[in-house]
RNA sequence: GCGCCCUUAGCUCAGUUGGACAGAGCAACAGCCUUCUAAGCUGUGGGUCGGUGGUUCGAAUCCACCAGGGCGCGCCA
């Protein structure tokens, strides 16, 4: 837990008091010290006059003055000026930064840890596909998205649960319920058309993808003939919830194996049909007409566009304008069963019980408009803040053209298929690049290229760098140093640079949790395999920089000890971001 | 018609929650392999941060309006 830049700022702050003794807490929450945006304005960057100028009643600039001259030259500060507005940019000991590399190496991946989630109990909801087919890749994004953020927040020190709802329940799966049925009816033989079966059930068929064979199949050897005598349809009421119940639990299970081969796995799943069955969905509606939240009532219009099968209905109510939303909801549907909102009222109401006091939905774009409702119910619930992940739509790109999904065709549908032209790393990383909520491109082709251009590459090819030098060492029998007097030897610009990308990681980490953007930690990871780079390329052109030469020991267990801290660091971020980190380049 | 998200270099995108002259990678141009992996590295050029107002010591960042792109809009999930 050890970070630099918290170290410094406290010194920073204790400067500042000492000068101030009567600067109110909101100042000194506002107090930063930062990585200077620029080469050339010392190390660490502070606003602490600006910000406090006010309430001081004095000049940014006497203050910074009366910092700097406080500052200079006490441990780990060496210098401090002034410039600008009033920034007091320091300048630190070369140690404290060289200080960073034994601190790392006694961490290892532990290394940027953060307590500021404070145990706080978070729940991530995401995925949440329906489990009517395989993964699309629709949901790849917020998949990933979702169990990076996931993981960062864990690192940051909330106590995060993964979870996924299972939407189980409605008239799409007993849609599916019926498909299912049709292929059975073909693994057993039958004499009828698809379209005269077809023609049959309400609603017609209305999944007619392959992979319902596979159900049909399995539904064959489990059951025999026994829901549909002689090959031959049955009334529904003898195999319905069955094949049902059998269908969901037959492609949540291939779903969950999509899911492992991206790396991720759920801690719960729940089920909207065990909500419903336990009548949680009833009982919250009526603890919200406890408190006047419900009515019975009839809406407007939607405006522009008017559904075509649109009257004026009475019908149960939320009252989500009181908690921000335009209009009020409705629970429930003509023939009294809870919608899927109200259903999902009880499924947040839930988490709350169980004791999650950030609820964090990953969602895809198309859900942007029920965002509003939802967030006037967890208003209206009370005892958890609500924050959605909104994912936009990812376009995929091959040979310079865009991808058509398009199940016809066959082609770019499923997850699995996606995994077919690229690796689960690659496709991880290069989604994690982006901020969520910004439409993407996924090239294909560079996402598995071995180029620069291929951050998934780049940072795994500093990784494999830096292993390929730390075995050689090892063969060598040098073992990294961990006393600042052999560590002393790091002065090169690059090896300074490595070791103040390296100083930013904790920061990094918090920065990126608060602001729930784990892209943060895939642009990080790219700037030190950068640095990385840039140091081994140092070596090249000059052959006493090189990482490992013989008859200085001193310089190689100090750089040795550099390339480790790299090497943990770069596994540190790829755990968050759930990349594998490769030993070796093939 | 209304709501939400987005608009930054020719292209793809960052911008550390309001800080210093706006950054990176591609693409363009000029360089670097007797070596722990050149699958890489170095340098140069390139911008009215969609537009107009406002808030303040300070705005790509916050507010209002406008333009363009995406998503959505009662008893589907």
């Amino acid at each position: 837990m050890s970070d630099l830049y918290a170290q410094t700022r406290e010194r920073v702050l204790a400067a500042l008091t000492d000068a101030f003794p009567d600067l109110p807490e909101e100042v000194l929450a506002r107090v930063e010290v930062v990585p200077p945006r620029e080469e050339g304005r010392g190390e660490m960057a502070s606003n602490a006059a600006m910000v406090s100028a006010r309430a001081a009643g004095r000049k940014p600039a006497e203050i910074a003055a009366e910092l700097a001259r406080r500052l200079a030259g006490t441990p780990p500060i060496a210098a401090a000026e002034i410039a600008g507005p009033g920034f007091l940019n320091l300048t630190l000991d070369a140690d404290a930064w060289r200080g960073v590399v034994p601190a790392v190496l006694a961490e290892g991946e532990s290394y940027g840890d953060s307590d500021i989630g404070g145990g706080i109990a978070v729940n991530v909801e995401y995925v949440s596909a329906n489990p009517t087919g395989p993964l699309h890749v629709g949901h790849c994004r917020g998949a990933v998205v979702g169990d990076a953020l996931a993981s960062l927040m864990e690192k940051a020190g909330y106590n995060v649960t993964r979870e996924f709802y299972v939407n189980d329940a409605g008239n799409q799966v007993t849609a599916l319920a019926w498909a299912a049925y049709w292929r059975y009816l073909e693994a057993l033989g039958t004499e009828l058309t698809q379209d005269e079966f077809a023609a049959r059930i309400p609603g017609g068929l209305q999944y007619g993808g392959d992979y319902l064979r596979d159900v049909g199949r399995a539904l064959a050897e489990a059951h025999g003939d026994a829901f549909a005598p002689g090959a031959m349809p049955a009334d529904p009421e003898f195999w319905l919830d069955a094949v049902r119940d059998f269908a969901i639990a037959f492609l949540l299970e291939t779903i969950k194996e999509d899911l492992a081969r991206l790396g991720i796995r759920h801690d719960v799943f729940r089920s909207e049909r065990a909500l419903v069955e336990s009548g949680a969905a009833d009982r919250v509606i009526a603890a919200l007409r406890e408190r006047d939240l419900i009515y019975e009532g009839v809406l407007e219009p939607p405006k522009g566009k008017l559904p075509e099968d649109w009257e004026p209905r009475e019908q149960t109510l939320f009252r989500a304008t009181l908690f921000g939303d335009d209009v009020d909801r409705p629970l429930r549907k003509s023939d009294g069963t809870a919608t899927y909102f109200a259903n999902d009222i009880a499924y947040h109401a839930e988490k709350i019980a169980l004791g999650a006091e950030i609820l964090i939905d990953v969602l895809g774009a198309d859900h942007g408009g029920y965002l509003p409702r939802m967030r006037a119910a967890v208003a209206a619930l009370g005892g958890a803040s609500f924050e959605v992940a909104l994912c936009q739509i990812v376009h995929f790109q091959k040979g310079g053209e865009q991808v058509r999904m398009s199940k016809r065709a066959g082609t770019f549908v499923t997850v699995a298929d996606l995994l077919e032209e690229v690796d689960a790393d690659a496709i991880r990383f290069t989604m994690l690049m982006r901020k969520n909520d910004a439409q993407m491109t996924f090239d294909l082709d560079l996402a598995v290229s071995q180029t620069r251009e291929n951050p998934v590459f780049y940072v795994q090819y500093a990784h494999a760098r830096a292993r390929s030098v730390l075995r050689a060492a090892d063969e060598r029998g040098i073992v990294p140093a961990d006393d600042l007097e052999t560590l002393r030897t790091l002065a090169d610009p690059a090896e300074m640079a490595v070791l103040r990308r390296i100083a930013l990681w904790p920061r990094l980490v918090e920065g990126a949790a608060q602001a729930r953007e784990p892209h943060r930690i895939a642009f990080f990871l790219y700037d030190l395999a950068s640095d990385f780079h840039m140091l081994w390329n140092r070596g090249r052109d000059d052959a006493a920089l090189r990482f490992l030469i013989e008859d200085r020991p001193a310089e190689t267990a100090a750089r040795v000890a550099l390339v480790a801290a790299v090497a943990t660091v770069l596994r540190s971020g790829m755990q968050v971001l759930g990349v594998t980190p490769v030993e070796e380049m093939r």
